[in-house]
DNA sequence: TCAAAAGATGCATTTAATATGTATCTTAAA
DNA sequence: TTTAAGATACATATTAAATGCATCTTTTGA
């Protein structure tokens, strides 16, 4: 008798820091709509390093959610309104294990195994989870009151990049 | 100003092997409740090594799903009925980083800061994946038409272990 | 009381996923 | 045509998960 194991193992159910960064990648963006963002000042922001953040970067512009601009004053924003990115969406590419748990809904032959009701029950269990993720938009984490941008320290909407060429600085840096 | 990192990550949502083989021992157990079932015999069937199976073992005893005896004779059984064991709480004991949730609730400090919008959206949505999983216990998971016996190739309930060593147990004091 | 069967414990190793870093290339605006 | 940006490719480091091995303890039954 072969060994009862379940093919392929259950569901990989993880949320990695890489999801975890794009959607602070994506916040980010929305709270500051009206100008392009570097990746620069994005991976200083966040205290993590650029190559890093910029492989995120070009997987959230392949996947659609961002808007990339190369050259001199290019950057990033947000590929359409934070209205229309909703969160299920955004850890369902991010995770490719979450998308899979479409396939465990009926007609899967998995089903019909008594053994595989286990996997059942977790699919269901993740589908909630997901459709719990759907109920928000990036919006809905942005909020309107401007207090994100408080939090995240990024530019009020009307100063613009200040980089004034002759920079005088009283104080020193002490560190 | 400091990064806008938050302190220790975002949720760490992540269901590993461990759990995966947890649930399935318990399900082994639950399907032959009239024995009990070495670690040998469970490792063999899985086809995963037994150390590992152990660790496991030993972690679903302290945590008080499974009676585990010593000596000859010996072996694992459920340490309370099927229909007592939550899956929500498997998963939750399992794996820690999920008991973790519950101080995103009310009053916790993080929903006050609007940055943590992120973690509010995340920590219900994991609540209503437990709250999926709690819906379930064990027993239905098992089900009571011996289907899952079969695919699981234990040894039909009136069929004692074959061990013909000439014994003659008349009852063997099942507790 | 001793041997064998079982689980318990500790540690070392392997493996795989994540995360990070470096270098080079491409694009586009000034 | 220089410079500021993103894109790509590859190498490395870090960490968690999984596995394996050796040894100890408990308990039963001869």
């Amino acid at each position: 008798m072969p060994p009862a194991t379940c093919p392929g193992g259950l569901l990989a159910m993880n949320i990695t820091q890489h999801t975890d960064y794009a959607l602070r990648l994506l916040m980010y963006l929305g709270a500051c709509p009206e100008r392009r963002v570097t990746i620069k000042e994005v991976a200083e922001r966040f205290d993590i390093s650029r190559s890093h953040l910029m492989k995120l970067v070009t997987e959230l512009v392949t996947k659609g959610f961002v808007d990339g601009a190369r050259g001199k004053g290019g950057g990033l924003r947000l590929a359409r309104a934070a209205t229309r990115i909703g969160l299920g969406d955004v850890v369902r590419q991010m995770e490719p294990s979450f998308a899979l748990v479409e396939c465990f809904g009926s007609g899967s032959h998995c089903l019909l195994d008594p053994a595989c009701r286990l996997k059942g029950a977790l699919a269901s269990a993740l589908q909630a989870f997901l459709s719990e993720l759907d109920r928000l938009t990036l919006a809905d984490l942005i909020g309107d009151d401007g207090r994100l941008q408080v939090t995240l320290g990024v530019p009020p909407a009307d100063a613009q990049a200040p980089r004034p060429t002759i920079v005088i600085r009283p104080a020193p840096p002490a560190g």
